[in-house]
DNA sequence: CTTGACCCTTACAGCACTGTAAGGGTTTAG
DNA sequence: CTAAACCCTTACAGTGCTGTAAGGGTCAAG
């Protein structure tokens, strides 16, 4: 399966798929003329890499943690220590949270103190 | 007050105030030798800056906002206008924390799969 | 006068993607 | 064979700050 394909069938751009190779994420064959080739079985990868990518993860971080969930098998060894990339994941999510909920606050007073006029 | 003052002042780098001025928020007078010379008030309105920023608000958004901050009296006029960019800002922020909250659970999901291996 | 502390401008680096463009091969259908 | 449709690499742009460095004036104290 050529780029083209891979983008279309994934809702990933070309751009995209190449940066994901770049970063280590996938390492498709190539043909004799350059073409990359992936296998059929990469369609999943990048979904798992969407997944992962839209739990927040940098692409540095997905790359941890892919090896996790890539094969048939969802989980095997090097897990134990990815369970701690996962809680650092989890507790850099709930900082920004609260980062956040801190501005809705300071946002909530501004409205209010300008409605009451 | 010269620049290096005022950024003692106020916690706020040399950088970050000329920055400010670039962006509009900040208009200090120049001394003969080019210096910029800050009126003591400048050091609230750093402060509301340091405010605003912290409310998630970029500093275009706080360059609208800035004009209804500034001065003694708290609100006046372009306030109705305002009114918009806050609410605006209030959905921004909203729509970030609803993003990061389905992050959180994508993880708690994944952590789930891997304790219980 | 000299030195150290300050100030000025311009501009590049870095983060984490994402798009786009330039310049140039490959493949495939007509 | 030719042209459209694809693919390749390299690299710059843009977002929104923030630091740092280079190259060069200014000011105050000794």
């Amino acid at each position: 399966m050529k780029i083209g394909e891979l983008a279309k069938r994934t809702g990933v751009s070309i751009r995209m798929l190449r940066y994901y190779e770049e970063a280590g994420l996938l390492k498709p064959k190539r043909s004799a003329s350059g073409y990359r080739d992936y296998v059929p079985n990469e369609v999943r990868t990048v979904e798992r890499i969407k997944l992962l990518g839209s739990a927040g993860m940098t692409l540095a971080t997905i790359q941890q943690f892919l090896p996790c969930v890539r094969g048939e098998e969802p989980v095997f060894e090097p897990c134990d220590e990815l369970r701690n990339v996962l809680h650092e994941q989890i507790r850099l999510t709930d900082q920004k949270a609260a980062k956040l909920a801190q501005s809705r606050a300071i946002l909530e007073r501004f409205l209010c103190d300008i409605e009451r006029r």
